[in-house]
DNA sequence: ATCATTTGTAATTGATCGATCACTAATCTA
DNA sequence: TAGATTAGTGATCGATCAATTACAAATGAT
């Protein structure tokens, strides 16, 4: 039997290289070099674990998606009623200023027309929405599927108002 | 003095078909020669309007920022204060259906990080929620920031619920 | 009708990039 | 320590693309 050393995690310090040079430079104009120099190995390297450049942006989604779901279940499981919106704002608001560059690949990924993109895009969200919608319901909120709807649109905002730095957008107080 | 003739457009019909097919392929993969095919010139004539592709792309931006800006101040100046919200969305939901390519563009755009291009952005959206604020004081509207922060983050759900075709995401009818 | 301007294209170029191949160095096994 | 497997790289290649150049055809003015 064979045995593996090295780096145990080549594979996962690949993605998170990925996920900081494709957000930073965009899928389609970043390159595989960048992101094996960001990661510490030679461009060649890549192809080892990922088949295509593609497959390596799809691992990338997965792992910001897996992410996601994980930073909302944490605050449902835990969060008492009366806060639990609140908790989950705060809980994407951390998200979003943790894993910067993984929020501005879903957003990037919104627009790609890969079926395989896509697919991984539409699951994501509607598994978020799930989630979110389902907690409200058990926490008896009124008019859980409309609170879900506002709820999503702020995050989709809150990711705008990051991605340009204008966090007047996000403003909402009156005097 | 020099008369100009053949297409008067010229410009405008390179700008639309640079839309569609940034839009369709993604800013950095489209390439100059699709667009000079979808609007029935050669690759190297594109050049002759637009000194580089950026260029384009920002003219197409602003293209679209401006088909924005005209949807929501048709309204603002036409509509009665009670249904002001109401038809703001409406126009939004027709611009989206007339114009879904400068839609699309425009969220890509929200992730290129070239100055110029970002610097369109921040521009478009500062000027969307002025439009949109001041209209909502003018009517006399409660909380109009609070109101306006809603309407700016249902159209971004609503852009990622077109890009990705996912209608639910919209729903907001509890049964 | 000729000359100048404008409209447009074919051909090319220099750079870039994803992916492959051929190879070496290190590590493990027996 | 020999042999085999694994970890990793340099060199390269075919394709692609933005941009330039050098032209040709049409149009307009005199």
């Amino acid at each position: 039997m064979a045995r593996k050393a090295a780096s145990p995690n080549r594979k996962e310090e690949i993605v998170s290289a990925a996920v900081e040079v494709f957000a930073e430079t965009g899928y389609y104009r970043a390159t595989t070099a960048q992101v094996a120099g960001r990661a510490g190995i030679s461009q060649p390297y890549v192809f080892r674990f990922f088949a295509t450049k593609e497959d390596l942006l799809a691992e990338a989604l997965n792992v910001s998606w897996t992410r996601t779901f994980d930073a909302f279940r944490g605050v449902i499981e835990s969060a008492e009623t009366p806060k639990l919106e609140e908790e989950l704002i705060g809980a994407y608001t951390e998200l979003m200023e943790r894993h910067r560059s993984e929020i501005l690949l879903q957003m990037q990924a919104q627009t790609i027309a890969e079926p395989r993109i896509a697919g991984i895009m539409r699951e994501g969200f509607r598994e978020t929405r799930k989630l979110v919608q389902d907690a409200f319901v058990r926490a008896g909120i009124d008019n859980p599927k409309h609170r879900t709807l506002i709820f999503l649109a702020r995050g989709m905002l809150c990711n705008t108002s990051m991605a340009l730095d204008l966090p007047e957008l996000m403003e909402e107080e009156d005097v």
